[in-house]
DNA sequence: TCTGGGGTCCTAGGACCC
DNA sequence: TCTGGGGTCCTAGGACCC
């Protein structure tokens, strides 16, 4: 069998530990640059905001209904994932974390355990430790656990939090309640088609002939029809190295000349750089994009990318920048605002086994300068040092006026209790 | 005025090899 | 009129997830 255990409403219930008084309260979480709402509390739902609604257009919906605004806080939310995966880590030897508020738990061998008082126990313990509710859905495969811990989610007072699936009876009912829409790895676009064939649910879905669905939706959508239907097909997945490092932002206000952008595009290659280090990777290959305001449509429109191959694989803040910059001139036009960009960087090698040439290919060791980047930066804050062509006077901060405290990560935030 | 930021996997088709 | 039969690698684009 396997548990899915997911934090409800996760960015907008830790900010709610820290501010009891807000349970009960409309509470949504905004995206950076306080773009959109990105999380929000049962109670905003209700209100009718939308997951990614702008912000500024339901300002006045906020006032209204006196919906607490948050600033994206990511430091809390990392440190509040690590205490709750901590303590379902406990309950099985085998676990995969699939994001910062979702973990798959295999549990295997747990025949004569009842699994669904296990579950209701992890469900209290977690909320009990950590303050953050969560659900727990049990079944015999991943998919179907999925879909077992949307049920809990939905009857919080019947299920106590926690269903299990484990008869196909059950099962059956369980797939026929699923709209097909919300099944776990059907989009938008196979869900448009699947409706115009009469597949509404899930069950309508496990049905359906086995060819029909490997020849429209591929392999991984067999995967789902023989997971779905009882047969275990997706396991856990192991931490991989990534594949693929961005860094992107959106600017909050429109850039017009090449030596913003190469600021910003120097910044940007300089995180990936680091992250790159941090895995342990070099990359051979970056992409660097620039786009203008696709909602502006008193504007020009611009968007390019371009990927540029290094002639040596690197995680060094100084040659990454510099190819980055190279594709950016080639792809900044002149005469456009633009809104948005990013690099890339992927066709990693590790760090401890990048070619070595004969003749030597220019690749200059900086792994002692940045390890000391590195260090430094660790020490003292991060970007504490930054190359001269990076932003210097900390001109560009990130739009974020309703940042809660860092209550768990910094000792000038941690609370006060008076008694 | 203001609209996020990350990731993954699969397939078809073209270019190329012998 | 008639024009082989295998392969591999790469890329773009499309789908999906949180």
């Amino acid at each position: 069998m396997f548990a899915l255990a997911d934090c409800n409403n996760f960015y907008a219930s830790c900010e709610r530990v820290f501010r009891p008084d807000l349970i009960g309260k409309p509470v949504v979480v905004l995206s950076n640059n306080d773009g959109c709402v990105i999380a929000r509390s049962n109670e905003a739902k209700a209100l009718g905001i939308p997951m990614g609604a702008p912000a500024f257009e339901f300002e006045t919906l906020f006032s209204k209904h006196q919906v607490q605004v948050f600033s994206a806080n990511f430091a809390l939310y990392g440190d509040m994932s690590n205490r709750v995966m901590d303590i379902l880590g406990e309950y099985t030897p085998e676990m995969e974390i699939y994001s910062i508020d979702e973990v798959f738990l295999k549990l295997q061998g747990f025949k004569y355990v009842d699994l669904h008082a296990y579950g209701l126990n992890m469900q209290k313990r977690v909320t009990k430790s950590t303050g953050i509710p969560i659900s727990v859905g049990i079944a015999p495969t991943k998919s179907l656990a999925k879909i077992a811990n949307k049920i809990a989610k939905k009857y919080t007072q019947q299920t106590r939090s926690v269903y299990i699936i484990n008869s196909d009876e059950l099962r059956i009912k369980a797939l026929k309640w699923t709209k097909v829409e919300d099944v776990w790895g059907i989009g938008r676009q196979h869900a448009k088609r699947l409706c115009a064939l009469g597949v509404n649910n899930a069950l309508d879905f496990v049905q359906m002939d086995k060819d029909w669905v490997q020849k429209h939706m591929s392999i991984v959508g067999l995967r789902l029809h023989q997971d779905l239907n009882g047969i275990p097909t997706l396991d856990l997945e192991e931490v991989q190295p990534k594949k693929n490092i961005a860094t992107t932002r959106s600017f909050d206000k429109n850039f017009t000349t090449l030596d913003e952008l190469k600021e910003r595009v120097t910044t940007f290659a300089v995180s990936c750089a680091e992250k790159l280090r941090k895995q342990g990777s070099c990359c051979n290959s970056l992409s660097v994009f620039l786009h203008t305001n696709r909602f502006r449509n008193d504007l020009p429109q611009y968007a390019r990318s371009m990927v540029v191959q290094l002639p040596f694989a690197s995680n060094s803040n100084y040659e990454l920048v510099k190819y980055a910059n190279i594709a950016l001139e080639r792809i900044y036009k002149l005469g456009y605002h633009y809104k948005k960009a990013g690099v890339i960087v992927f066709d990693f090698t590790p760090e401890d086994a990048t070619q070595l040439t004969i003749f030597g290919n220019g690749n200059p060791n900086h792994t002692a300068i940045m390890h000391t980047i590195d260090k430094l930066n660790a020490l003292y804050g991060r970007q504490k040092i930054k190359l001269a062509s990076q932003d210097l006077k900390r001109m560009w901060v990130m739009k974020q006026e309703k940042l809660s405290p860092r209550y768990t990560t910094n000792l000038k935030d941690i609370i006060i209790v008076k008694c």
